[in-house]
DNA sequence: CAAGTGCAGGCTGTCAACAGTTTGCCGGGG
DNA sequence: CCCCGGCAAACTGTTGACAGCCTGCACTTG
């Protein structure tokens, strides 16, 4: 979307930035980048003064931005001793992949009784971008496209649901560093997202459904696959217990 | 820890609550509650200053507080402008029970599977308490039971999905004062019920799920029927432009 | 040598104050 | 009569400072 009957889409000037953004959603968007990224890796303690000099924020913002990531489950906070970046254990994270399910399904479902042409279209394109990437062999090009082709599936279905599948998707990040899509698994997984198209572009609700649900059950099969996913019985809950900065002398 | 492994469930001490949760935790658990039960309505604008007063705390706790409700989707905020209590359209309230009729789905279909005898029993007894209060025409009681019986359903799904479900029901209750259940609507309501606890009972993952998300479709229905809900063409963004403190001169 | 105790340091929780912005009101001009 | 610029109040955004708690080390004691 280049521009628009909306304001000319102009990238976000510097100076509406300031004038929209609080400090601390600022702080939140990069913390939350931060932890998604593996900076910050999961049980990682937050120092709430070392995160605001670092930053070049008071202590105030970084404080609001960490209550917002605890609320959205990036982060637990225990008090008078410290926030740290949620570590998920196995079976939170395929309880995620059933709820991301039900989500995915749900939103096939109504795309497939109001998807316009144009809609129809930008999935297709995407499908045809995943399919050259996986001939290509560019797995990061197509984990881009395969991110935006669920966005594009989610955005359908309602704004609501959009934004629960986002943050259940960041959530499942903070499970160890996520295995990538393996080569292999590409075909299967867009031989799934094509099922999904066909059914939406069909308009049958019951199949679209059942095809979204498969697509991301087979991801939790392919993510039990590969990650051995047993480590230990259960993960601690506090798992870094205050790495204390050791003095100097 | 007085004398026990896990101490006999006594009720949180007085100590324990001081010792263990934020001002700002309990600011935030005080507004929620002043949300939900109506003293502050979807609209409404949020004083800081006012709010801190009122609650006996500085104003930052009360930051803190919102926004953690601004994550949960309870409040809004503009940057200089305030925070207001937000007001939920019609499209999301039918959405939002879309999602809970997958949720619900979901957490009825894994508890077909893995339902206890404990369980079990209950649900039946939620399912006896709701059906005696039909018969006395208690509409409070069974709108207790039926809260409890719905937050049984779900723990039975796993934790995320509880939280969900519970989030996404506490900005239900921003689309105006939701109509409570009526009278005639109680008995169809609770023969819905008794279908989720039989498919359960029975061990049929696909029925209960069929009559799980049934039944929070049958809710939505009911919502469409009692609240004509075409108030206006689209609800504003910022309902409350600011009502500001008249002068008294 | 093991266990318990006291002390110092760092960090969180909370508060009060300052600066900038927005809002509503009032008066002057077209 | 309507519109516009200036003014003052209120409120938010942010900062700095203080108090209390927890942690970890060192020392003492049995």
């Amino acid at each position: 979307m280049e521009d628009d009957p909306t304001p000319p889409a102009s990238p976000p000037t510097a100076l509406d930035i300031v004038r929209t953004r609080s400090l601390a959603s600022l702080v939140s968007q990069e913390l939350e980048a931060m932890i998604l990224s593996g900076a910050l890796p999961a049980g990682e303690r937050l120092n709430e003064q070392q995160l605001a000099l670092r930053l070049g924020v008071s202590r105030g913002p970084v404080r609001e931005a960490v209550r917002g990531l605890e609320r959205s489950g990036l982060v637990v906070s225990v008090r008078n001793q410290g926030s740290y970046v949620r570590s998920v254990s196995a079976a939170e994270a395929l309880e995620i992949y059933d709820l991301r399910a039900a989500l995915t399904g749900l939103a096939c479902a109504r795309l497939a009784g109001t998807a316009t042409p144009a809609q129809l279209e930008a999935l297709g394109a995407l499908l045809r971008r995943m399919e050259a990437a996986w001939e290509a062999d560019a797995a990061t090009e197509y984990y881009a496209a395969n991110l935006d082709f669920h966005a594009a599936l989610l955005q359908g279905g309602g704004p609501r649901g959009q934004r629960l599948y986002e943050d259940l998707g960041n959530e499942l990040h903070l499970f160890r560093r996520r295995a990538l899509v393996e080569p292999e698994n590409m075909r299967e997984s867009n031989a799934e997202h094509a099922a999904i198209l066909a059914a939406i572009a069909a308009g049958d609700a019951l199949a679209a459904r059942a095809a979204g649900e498969a697509h991301i059950a087979g991801g939790k099969r392919r993510f039990q696959a590969t990650d051995a996913s047993q480590p230990s019985a259960r993960q601690q809950a506090l798992p870094a217990p205050r790495r204390r900065a050791r003095r100097l002398a």
